[in-house]
Formats: C-alpha cells, structure tokens, sequence
DNA sequence: TGAAGGTCATAGCTCTGGACTATGAGTTCA
DNA sequence: TGAACTCATAGTCCAGAGCTATGACCTTCA
C-alpha cells in the first residue's frame, strides 16, 4: 500500500531533524547547505504536509513542540534507515575498487553489513569498501578467484585453505502475529506445527528447505503451505497482517519482535541455527582494513 | 549529519517497492494514481540517483536485478518507519475528535503506540483514533475528565478508581557500543558502574532519576556524566559511535540491539523494570473500540 | 498469421514548487 | 545603541516532474 501521496519527503524531515538538533531553522540550513529561507518554506510546507505544528519559533532560535518531539523520534528512525540504504550502496557502487573488497550472502548484506559497514566507514573514513552480494559457493569462489578479500557467509565450510570466524548468529524462528492464539499457548510440539498451514518462500529457499527439512527428520511429514511468496518482507508482512505462522530468520524479523508487531512461539524439538561467520583464504595475510573491520566486529 | 543530497525522495522508494511488488511498472503507475511513462522516469531517476541498476525491464514486465534485491530490503524498511509516522500522525492529528481517545506518556507513544494503532486501524478500519502525549499525571487526569478514554502510562498507580493492565515490560538497560571493553566481560559490577562516567540524560529525566536512585540505593555514591544531552535519540547515537556507556529504556535501543550497533552489557544487581500500563475509569465502561485494542495487544 | 493486449521508452509541452537574494522586524547582549 | 543573532515575507527564476501521444517490442490466442 503506497505510502498517502502528501507524505513529507525525505530532504524535509532531515532538515526537521537537523533544526531539532541545532536549535535553530538558520542553523540547520547551513548544514544542509541551503539558504536559511529556503528552510524556513521547506519546514512550514512540512508543517503544512502533517498538518501539525513541529517548531516554537522564536527570535532566540526554534524549539520543538511536544508533538514535535515525538514526531523528532519517528523521524528519526526513517533517517536512520536511510543512512543504513546509503551505506550499504555506497559499498554496493564501489564494486571492484574498493581497498577492503567483500563479497556476501543476501541475509548478511541485507541485515547485519549496512551497520557494519557505516560503523566501519565512521572509523576508518580513508577506507573505502567494496560489496558483491552473492550466494554462498559465489562467495568461496570470490575469495579464491582474488576478487574479494573477505567472505561472509552463513553456512559451514569444508574449504581447508580457508580461515574462518563467527561474527554473529542467526536462528529460525517460528513468529505469529500478536492476535494468533498460539501467543497464549505455553509450546507447541513440532507436530502441531507440522499440521499447520504456514506462510512460506517459495520452493527452494535455503530457509523453506531447512524447515522442511527438520520436520521431515522428525517424522512429521511435509509441512502445508497456506501462501507462498517470492520475498522475505513479503513474508512478513503477510504474516503481521494476517494469521498464519510462519518459520523466518530471527534476523528479518528482529525489530518485528522488538517493537510486538510479531511474538516469537517456541516449538519444542524445533531448533534450527547456523553460525554466521566471515572467511577468507588463509594463503594470503589478512589486509589490514579486513583485519580492522574484524576488529570492530568483535572477532 | 544529512544525508546526501542526491540521496533518493521517499516517493521515489515507495514507487520502487509496488514495482517489485506488482512486477511491472505500469501496475505501479497504477497503483500510485500517476501514468505510466511517469513511473518511468521516476524509476529512471532513482537508478541515476543511486547510481545502480535496479530493474530488469523486458517487454513482459520488470524484475529485479541482484542489486534491487537488496535495494528492496532496504528501502522496505525506510517506508516501514514512515509508515509508522504516518500512522502515529493520524492519531495525533486527530487531537479531540477521535471515536478512541488515547493519552500516553513518551515513551509509549514514541515506540509501540504507531505499532499499536497501525495494526489497529487495519482491522478496524471504521474506527478513528486520537493520541494525546503527555507525562503519566496528565494522563491520569485527563481520563477523570472523560477527555480520553484510555491511559498509558509507565509508573504503577495508586487510584482506587481506575482498573489497569499490563501491557508491556520494559526495563533499564546498560550498552555499550560493540568495540567497548565491557563486550568481552561476563558481568559488570554495580560498583564499576557507578565509577564509569557515563552519557546521560539532563537532571529530571525520569530514565536518570531511576538510575541514579538504583546506584545510591546501593551505597555507591552518585554516577558521574560525560556527556549530558537532551533527547533520548542523541544519547543512542552518541553511545554507538563513542566509546562510553549508557542506561537506557530497553524500547528505545531495541532495533541497535538487535542489528548489533550496540551491545547489552549485563550488570550485577542492577534490575530496573517497569511494566507499562494500559489504564482506565472503573466507572465507565470501556468503550468498545478501547476493548478491541486491548484485546489486539492481547491483554 | 495477424490482431489484441500486455510491456516499456521517448518526445514535447505545461506549470508547479522550491531555491535564491534582498529586506525587515524582533530579541539579546555588550 | 549597534552588532549579531533569530525568523518571515516578497519577488524572481528555472529545473524538474507531471501529463498525453506515440511507437517498438513481445506474448497469447483465435
């Protein structure tokens, strides 16, 4: 559903954002790099587009009213994910050139390296980084071909001329809506869960296949499949408005989970984890910006 | 920091997203209200903005390309958060007027209400809100003057008059930013603490006044600040790209918990829960539109 | 095979809306 | 009292995004 056509665009709440934290609408405008009129029109039109007041405006400098405050926060987080966008395109775009050259699985690149990468970036503002996002076989033959310096991938390898550590976890979790009755239930059995049509990728899926995996080992049967769909966020968002579980990286639903728009349902027997861990050839010295990111992973 | 300039408008990213979402462009014209050759140019545009190629374009629709993929994660997560200020908005807007009244304190309003209202209003679409934001007193007082009609508020209460229930827990948390020492310690003491200076909120914030109650309470003296800022998102970016720790609302770190820009370091006998409340007038019946919404966070 | 119904791109026109400069009014402070 | 801030308004200008019309390409089906 798109978004209401009168919707702020994002140059505004920057700006809102940036009058909020300096204090004033002048202020703002030059650290965006505009004249101070243009900011005042561009906050009284975003004023106008949300049809609340944001700013006290005073000749001392601009406060945010109490709506304003709030409307700082949500604000907020859409720059925040913004920021995240463009550090991961930035690394994207760089494609070959850059000094510390990555080549990742989709989950990683989508979830885990944006953050990474910007914290990474702040620190190392010489560096520059290269992203090839691939699956997992693409990644070892990266590494090995010379065209990537460091992998990230989330399934064990059997590769002995490579180095590996675990930077991070990810496990399959069985999420419901808030409303789904299994949000009262204390566990469900792995049987239950077998007999209950859920919301799944489609066929071959690395996700779809662990699962049906688990419950076939089990004895269980194939799972039933209520809906299927070619994307993770179409998953969830099926799954948060409608009424059917689903089982989904714990990763893609994390802030789902965080802010109660999904509840978790342990299912006993039910417990699919992989290691996330970045690899690279053991022949060739660590570069040192691989090495620093490493670092600032806590590996 | 703003973000760049050239950086992509929202209706850019939510034009995308119905592309991949209906496979073609002209679905997407549609589904936007504008005519097709616009979508186009839009799309075009958004390529040349990022400087990727998105879509694969064929005469039977468009799909696409490894990098869209990733794209699309993204910049379904930036419309997610504007939806979600869009959805809070509404409420707020609504000042008087709504068929629900709500009066909630920051904290609730900021992170879970949006979530709240949002999963509320597409079930029950006939129904309007109204979201005031104030501190827990004025909420109290505001439903014993029949101007709302249900209360959320963090603190336990003490009126005989209003029945209450619990909706969500949420709990003082100490983090750090991942490179920190504390990330490679099992378990912190209070002692070393109170001894660490910590990035905090203004004298009078409430997340402040429970802390620093918690550290005398155990007879280690005042916890010292080095860094005072006045909203809790400056806190939050300043701890994840500092190097000092903070204590602060679970709620409101979340999401950096959970993509890892910030790492919970657990601290011996320090407990700070609260649980938020859901609360209203005995004497009235709850409306049944308050009923519904409670029923819906499953309370 | 050929017409119908999809896809997307290009061309050319229109006009809205955001940016700029210049100016003025209000407040604080030395 | 004047300098240095604050913000708003007026007037001008032009890039950019929208539209319609059209054409090329592909698939489907009678």
């Amino acid at each position: 559903m798109p978004l209401s056509p009168s919707f702020p665009e994002l140059a505004a709440l920057d700006l809102y954002a940036s009058v909020v934290e300096h204090g004033s609408l002048g202020a703002a405008a030059r650290a965006h790099g505009i004249a101070q009129p243009s900011a005042s029109s561009r906050i009284k039109n975003l004023e106008r587009q949300l049809g609340v007041q944001l700013l006290e405006r005073s000749p001392t400098g601009s406060k945010p009213t109490p709506v304003g405050i709030v409307v700082a926060g949500w604000a907020d987080a859409i720059l925040r994910a913004a920021g995240e966008l463009e550090a991961g395109l930035t690394a994207l775009k760089a494609e070959e050139q850059g000094r510390l050259r990555i080549a990742a699985s989709y989950t990683i690149a989508e979830y885990l390296l944006p953050n990474w990468l910007g914290r990474f970036l702040t620190d190392h503002p010489e560096d520059t980084v290269s992203l090839d996002v691939e699956n997992s076989t693409a990644v070892l033959r990266g590494l090995e071909a010379g065209e990537a310096d460091l992998g990230f991938i989330e399934s064990p390898i059997d590769v002995p001329e490579m180095d590996e550590t675990v930077v991070a976890t990810d496990r399959l979790v069985t999420v419901v809506s808030p409303t789904h009755g299994w949000t009262r239930t204390p566990k469900i059995t792995l049987a239950e869960l077998a007999a209950t049509p859920l919301v799944m990728r489609e066929e071959g899926s690395g996700t779809r296949d662990a699962l049906v995996e688990a419950i076939r080992d089990a004895g269980h049967g194939e799972p039933t499949s209520v809906l299927e769909l070619g994307s993770t966020s179409a998953v969830r968002s099926a799954v948060i408005t409608g009424n059917a579980p689903t089982v989904i990286s714990r990763l893609a639903v994390a802030d789902d989970l965080a802010a109660g728009r999904l509840v978790e349902v342990e299912v006993a027997g039910l417990e699919i984890e992989r290691d996330l861990r970045a690899v690279w050839l053991r022949s060739h010295p660590l570069p040192r910006p691989a090495a620093d990111l490493l670092r600032s992973l806590g590996a």
